[in-house]
RNA sequence: CGAGGCGUAGCGCAGUUGGUAGCGCGCGUGGUUUGGGACCAUGAGGUCGCAGGUUCGAUCCCUGUCGCCUCGACCA
């Protein structure tokens, strides 16, 4: 990518945001615009971080045995009158709805009406189950308050996965394998989440468990236990039975020792036993040759939270200790280099372009800062503003025969030709890929 | 929906005890610069969120309204 096309001018940060300093440089440098509480537009860096996320999350999933499908976000009103939760999702303003000519139209707060109907197309016997479908798509909701800019917003991009079971046994198979996915997406991205024990009131069914970082900028508390690593959400103590509950369903006895922490939650998953399949007649033929409901289960990864949480840990501060910009890391940055040339030195500029060309070939992702009239030492800064990971300045003092790339985090430089930099760079890449590709067992 | 805060240039903010506005950064132009956020000169850019009211006159005071942020309530 030039720089020099995509508008950027150089920034200087201003009053940072404290509780959100990640996206809060991203917002005052244009990377993300607000367009109104809850709604946001991506430039291109954020937008490409999102899609690796996507990726990651799409191939887990496929090697998980998974189904990719894509349902649309405008549905039309029926599914929703059908599964008797029209007049909830209205009555609490959840979910948005557009009158046109032709009917009332919704947009879908979530996706189980959808992936019923779009299942009980195709999984007409016991023999086409156990089958899990998912989507990466849009979902709308009139959140009554906002919060964390993209932490919880209107309108975002959420992974939502509907496993379709004939007993409550293979249901909890499937459950099983997609909390072992879900796990192994988090681990690839790089966010170290621990699995909590939640309330599985609204959905009805047996089991609940939800995906969280511990941090402060979460909105969720939650009792945890450090040494054993198990932890619950708070709201479970609301229910008369939680002690039953927990220790029934998670073998939870005892949470005396347990602390209260700060969690952000990125995931959820949910057994939800026949209740939908119920709701909208979600039924198979079995053995016997008789109907049976689906035994379901529903799981789902906000794809922008995890992008905001990212982004969030990846902050990096300058020696005053104020947050300066960030460093992606190499496994998941859209880019993995920025060059700087030395904008006035026509040998350098061709240097820099064949440097650019090299690394371009080579799939690694670059970033040419060819914008003129801006110091080098404004562009150095701007390397940390879009969170690529290594830079390379081509300045007077650099040639062919000596090229230094400098990792941002560390300060450490790679020094040598430019084939030489440009290969210990490439298998920087490799390794990082191949890191957790190597380690990926089902 | 309850409580608090904030709406003034692209971004971050001053300010006017009422006389229609400034600063820093950014942006344009000319020049000098170019290895860790350069400098000089010179410009462009704002119906001070919106609507009423008080007033000779409102960005400022009053009322209403809309928007945004935070805390709470809520949250498949």
């Amino acid at each position: 990518m030039r720089l020099s096309q995509t508008g950027m001018g150089t920034n200087k940060l201003n009053n940072i945001d404290k509780m959100y300093p990640g996206q809060s440089i991203l917002l005052q440098t244009g990377q993300l615009v607000q367009y109104g509480a809850g709604l946001f537009g991506y430039g291109t860096i954020p937008l490409l971080l999102r899609r690796e996320i996507e990726k990651i999350i799409v191939s887990t999933l496929n090697r998980y045995g998974c189904i990719e499908v894509l349902l649309p976000t405008l549905q039309p009103d029926t599914i929703w009158k059908n599964s008797g939760r029209y007049d909830h999702y209205i009555n609490d303003g959840t979910m948005l709805i557009t009158e046109s000519n032709k009917g009332t139209f919704c947009l879908a707060p979530t996706g189980e009406e959808a992936m019923l109907e779009f299942a009980r197309e195709k999984l007409k016997s016991y023999k086409n189950l156990p089958v899990t479908f998912y989507q990466i798509g849009e979902k709308c909701r009139n959140e009554i308050r906002t919060r964390g800019y993209l932490l919880r917003g209107k309108a975002f991009p959420m992974l939502d996965a509907y496993s379709f079971d004939a007993t409550p046994e293979d249901m909890e198979k499937s459950y099983e394998n997609v909390k072992k996915a879900f796990l192994k997406i988090f681990e690839q991205i790089g966010l170290k989440v621990i699995t909590i024990v939640a309330d599985n009131g609204a959905m009805g069914g047996k089991k609940s468990e939800e995906f969280m970082i511990i941090s402060e900028q979460g909105e969720d508390k939650i009792l945890y236990n450090e040494v054993t690593g198990v932890g619950l959400n708070t709201e479970i103590l609301e229910r008369e039975d939680y002690k039953e509950y927990l220790k029934k369903e998670y073998g939870i006895e005892d949470i005396s020792g347990f602390k209260e922490i700060r969690t952000m939650e990125l995931g959820h998953i949910f057994q939800l036993g026949t209740r939908y399949s119920e709701m909208m007649n979600g039924k198979f033929i079995n053995q016997d040759g008789k109907e049976d409901l689906y035994y379901m289960g529903c799981y789902g990864i906000g794809v922008s939270r995890t992008l905001a949480a990212l982004y969030e840990q990846c902050v990096i501060k300058d020696q005053k200790g104020e947050p300066c910009g960030f460093v992606l890391p190499v496994k998941i940055a859209p880019y993995m280099i920025q060059i700087i040339p030395k904008m006035d030195n026509p040998d350098k500029v061709k240097l820099a372009e064949e440097l650019y060309d090299n690394l371009e070939v080579q799939t690694m992702g670059a970033i040419i800062d060819d914008r003129e009239n801006i110091t080098i030492g404004a562009k150095i800064k701007d390397t940390k503003i879009l969170g690529t990971p290594y830079m390379i300045i081509i300045g007077d003092k650099t040639d062919k025969e000596h090229i230094e790339a400098e990792n941002n985090e560390t300060g450490e430089k790679i020094i040598g030709t430019i084939d030489e930099v440009t290969r210990e760079l490439m298998s920087r890449k490799l390794d990082s890929m191949f890191g957790y590709n190597k380690k990926e067992q089902i």
